[in-house]
DNA sequence: AACAGATTTTAGTCCCATCTAATTTCAAAT
DNA sequence: ATTTGAAATTAGATGGGACTAAAATCTGTT
């Protein structure tokens, strides 16, 4: 069994992929340690080939380091999905308590919630749940602030980084599935005026970098 | 927080307390480590006054220890319950599973499962659950074999040492609440038949050893 | 081409929790 | 009272995973 420290890199380094390579300084940032350690754990888990790793340039995963990443994924999500669904857990809340499961619950622990949660695709924030064959939906969701007046869109995923903005998502109701009308964006990076579940809102513009939509396209009716 | 080390050591020693002080022996073969291991952390637990400590004479609690030990064990109990009524696992997997998870879940989990199992006192195995403010019940159950010919006795608690053993209780359906009949006792500490459950079975003597029961007091019909 | 500043790595340390081997202490029996 | 065998402790080592301080490397700018 790798351990938990191992298991956190490689899911750090995972999430931090989508821009190339990864530099050690920005592992060191999201783990909140300092860039001597992830040097040297760089140096074992390319030893163990889990990572490809050239000094001063960066690290990428193996298909190995990968494979094991989407695996903690995997956990993290479904435990995700059912502290919220199966527990009652607030959305701000179900982070913390799924990073720390997710190292320790078992096969047959997953399964069982798996099986309870009807298989699901998406987690409470709307990001896709690895398959047990490490398969992961990509996704081209867009952040809101990128569309225009008039623009129907419907909300596919929130940033989980900010337990506080979860907070705040939650109690405004825009969460994964919402559809939402841009009413108006003020210029100059200015609050946006949107319209969904029967009423006008204003979101601050920062805030709409932060959730992920696409154009919803109407269906038709059957 | 301590350490999950720290907190193994704490259970253990809580558990094999009830025989007066515990040797480093006991405690090396209950955590499957060496003894020099057990006199290490002993002192390390001496210095942070959770265990009264005398070289070559054992250990004991102090109520700081006790306190927390006793969290740890109504954490374990707790989600042993869970796992076995919310997720329908197998007896003898609990207790596995409720080890790894004991250490990493949050109080909020903990009230949340506690809610929905109806504030819950006893575990799977019928050990009483620890409360949050560390009251535990005494309970004073006696191992089967103690027994004679024609007593009625309920079962209160199974030993959980032995998965194994578990699982053929689950199979035979002797679990806590059952009320069992002893029929005859084999001499020269033979088998013993049993009627309950509408029918005679015949379990063997050093299984009964591990099932706990009290004598069985009709009650009046109301 | 060389320098400045940021990034990264090296060198050396620390703490936790374990280990083995060697030694000490205890307690029971002669 | 001495011996002896078991139990416990000490001594010293190891690996994991973090740290700080110092040195090396990279990159962008002049």
């Amino acid at each position: 069994m790798l351990s938990q420290a191992i298991q956190d890199y490689l899911k750090t380094i995972y999430k931090l992929e989508e821009d190339g390579t990864v530099s050690t300084t920005a592992i060191a940032k999201e783990l909140n340690i300092s860039g001597a350690s992830v040097t040297g754990m760089l140096k074992r888990l390319a030893s163990m080939k889990l990572v490809d790793y050239n000094s001063y340039k960066g690290v990428r995963l193996t298909n190995e380091g990968r494979k094991i990443a989407l695996e903690i994924i995997r956990h993290h999500r479904l435990l995700e999905l059912y502290l919220r669904e199966a527990l009652g857990f607030p959305l701000e809340k179900i982070h913390d308590e799924a990073c720390r499961l997710e190292h320790v619950v078992s096969q047959d622990f997953l399964q069982k919630i798996e099986e309870i949660l009807g298989n699901p695709e998406y987690d409470p924030h709307g990001h896709p749940i690895p398959s047990k064959d490490g398969d992961i939906e990509i996704s081209n969701e867009k952040p809101l602030v990128n569309f225009r007046n008039g623009d129907v869109v419907i909300v596919k995923r929130l940033s989980d980084h900010d337990p506080q903005m979860l907070s705040y998502f939650e109690k405004m109701k825009i969460l994964p599935s919402t559809i939402i009308r841009i009413v108006d964006k003020a210029p100059f990076n200015g609050p946006i005026t949107v319209f969904f579940n029967g009423e006008s809102q204003i979101i601050g513009n920062e805030i709409s970098k932060n959730i992920f939509v696409e154009l919803y396209e109407e269906k038709e009716e059957n």
